[in-house]
RNA sequence: GAGGUUGUAGCUCAGUCGGUAGAGCAACGGACUUUUAAUCCGUAGGUCUCGGGUUCGAGCCCCGACAGCCUCACCA
């Protein structure tokens, strides 16, 4: 490629992308159009490699002087991202690939014509290309397409990272998560695994009978959970409204309604930090089952999860890690007591030796309710040696702000969480429906905890509704994405979430 | 938000003691009609993240900013 004079020679990034652009203008004087159009009758390259058997090999010719076979293969029409390209002369060895695999393609000067290798000299790694062909073996025995007839279908004006080692800086592959699907092993994968799972989801629970809504993402109160919302503005009606922390509230006043089984699997927001475990917007289920309990919601998880794995096409024992998660069902149930007793190494019911476990662990304990001191420890000392997956049961009272209590005593909450490798994927209540009950907890400031964050925002209708009558129900909350995360052996959240939060790129 | 760590060609990465900026892939030119990360010959490509400072001299040392990652905090 030559400069033209006066100009300032090219840096190395513009002279890669002023190449491609050579070769668009090249394809516009062969009256080729560069951005392609419809394109149609080609099959997924995975079903094309499955037609491996109709190729019939004749033996023509004397085995014994080595010639080859001739070959007879299906005729194939294919379409896919040139991923890899060696010229040899004229022949032109391709792979290309789409959302199915990936196959190699023979264009040889003779057998495409003139026209067709003009076209070939303007392929670029990165272009999306169409072929007609035999499906046939090479010489080496490798599955090809021998192009007859190409089709160009789109340019790529932009270098592809390197050919074997791909993008490895995480940060390009978030901003880039298009290149990052492309070129890094398992990223599409992992990204069709994931609506496999939510797909999933909605069958298991249509099956059982739920149905799903949409409840509203603005809300004038952010109630539901205890977590500190994103705030925005109305225009015209001038009033602050906050994007939702939890599906919750809405979803028991359509339980109030009549809507007997309901869920809602959508996005929630909530103004926290980030971590390989935690992204500003996460994916939630929640759903309520009327004349259940949390027990009803332990059979429902386990069915959700059991059919979620099936659905991406593994057995239920996962790798996870260096080790493996056997999600065969029943799962462990265990109480919140006993595993606070077997991990903290003190009797729960022991606080002064709860308080010592809290101050040796470099909590603010005084002036702390117990049991959220007692809560603290748990999570320090217990969560983390969960592999599980266990369920978790009978929380203490005092931090279950939404939960019944036991029947026969009001210090134990009918609670579930089930956590496997030491994460929270799921909770679960026997939820509360006595108004009253409810309305007591709201007002009631949970010790050591700033108003902003706590649950004590008052939603009155909530309680209007309450007060209307709510079946006693079961309810369940799962974390879609931490789920993916282990359903698909992925160690951060970024790797689940097709675009995480990011700060924007500097200009 | 705090601490640690990383930032060098389009991508992946080297860069010694502070002394003229390196490789592989990709690109460009050439050879090659069954390659497999093709090979071989040649060419070009740099605001060393950004801004200061120390020094005769900084990719390297110091200060600050920006961004990613890890740990912690908030939280699920």
């Amino acid at each position: 490629m030559t400069n033209p004079p006066n100009e300032e020679p090219l840096g190395g990034g513009a002279m890669l992308e002023a190449s491609r652009r050579e070769k668009l203008q090249r394809l516009i004087e062969l009256g080729v159009d560069p951005w392609g159009g419809r394109f149609d009758g080609h099959a997924p390259i995975g079903q094309i490699r499955a037609r491996e058997g109709k190729i019939v090999v004749e033996p023509v010719g004397d085995c014994a002087t080595g010639q080859s076979p001739e070959q007879h293969g299906p005729t194939v029409r294919a379409a896919g991202r040139i991923v890899l390209q060696r010229r040899k002369g004229k022949l032109i060895f391709l792979d290309i690939r789409d959302w199915t695999g990936q196959i190699q393609i023979f264009v040889g000067k003779s057998q495409v014509g003139n026209d067709g290798w003009e076209l070939a000299q303007c392929f670029d790694l990165g272009d999306l290309v169409g072929v007609d062909g035999e499906l046939k073996r090479t010489k080496t025995g490798e599955l090809t397409v021998f192009a007859e007839k190409l089709h160009f279908l789109a340019k790529s004006l932009e270098p592809p990272p390197a050919k074997h080692k791909g993008l490895r800086d995480p940060e390009l592959r978030q901003r880039m998560r298009y290149l990052d699907l492309i070129h890094t092993e398992g990223a599409l994968e992992r990204a069709l695994a994931r609506t496999k799972i939510v797909q999933s989801i909605r069958a298991t629970l249509a099956g059982q009978g739920f149905v799903e809504v949409e409840g509203p993402t603005l809300h004038a109160i952010a109630g539901g959970a205890a977590a500190r919302p994103f705030v925005t503005h109305h225009n015209a009606l001038d009033i602050d409204l906050y994007l939702r922390i939890a599906l919750e509230l809405h979803l028991k006043r359509l339980l109030v309604g009549g809507i007997e089984r309901v869920y809602e699997l959508g996005r929630v927001y909530r103004n926290e930090g980030i971590s390989p475990r935690h992204n500003p917007e996460f994916t939630m289920l929640e759903a309520y089952q009327a004349y259940g309990d949390y027990r009803t919601m332990m059979d429902l998880t386990e069915k959700i999860l059991a059919d979620a794995i099936r659905a991406t096409g593994e057995s239920l024992v996962l790798p996870w890690g260096e080790t493996q998660i056997d999600f065969t069902p029943p799962f462990e149930r265990k109480t919140y007591n006993e595993l606070f007793e077997q991990h903290a190494g003190a009797s729960p019911d022991d606080e002064p030796a709860v308080r010592a476990l809290g101050d040796e662990l470099g909590f603010v304990t005084r002036g702390k309710h117990i049991d959220v001191v007692k809560n603290d420890v748990f999570e320090a000392k217990v969560e983390s040696a969960l592999t599980g997956p266990v369920f978790v049961c009978d929380y203490p009272a005092s931090i279950c702000p939404l939960t019944k209590r036991k029947a026969g005593d009001p210090n134990v909450a009918e609670r579930f969480e089930l956590f496997v490798a030491g994460m929270e994927v799921a909770n679960a209540y026997t939820e509360l429906n006595d108004p009253d009950l409810q309305e007591a907890l709201f007002n009631r400031q949970l010790d050591g905890l700033a108003a902003e964050d706590s649950m004590a925002r008052m939603d009155r209708d909530f309680l209007r509704a309450l007060r209307h009558g709510m079946p006693p129900a079961g309810g369940l909350g799962v974390g879609i994405d931490r789920l993916v995360m282990l359903l698909t052996n992925s160690p951060t959240i970024r790797e689940v979430i097709l675009f995480p939060l990011l700060r924007p790129e500097a200009e």
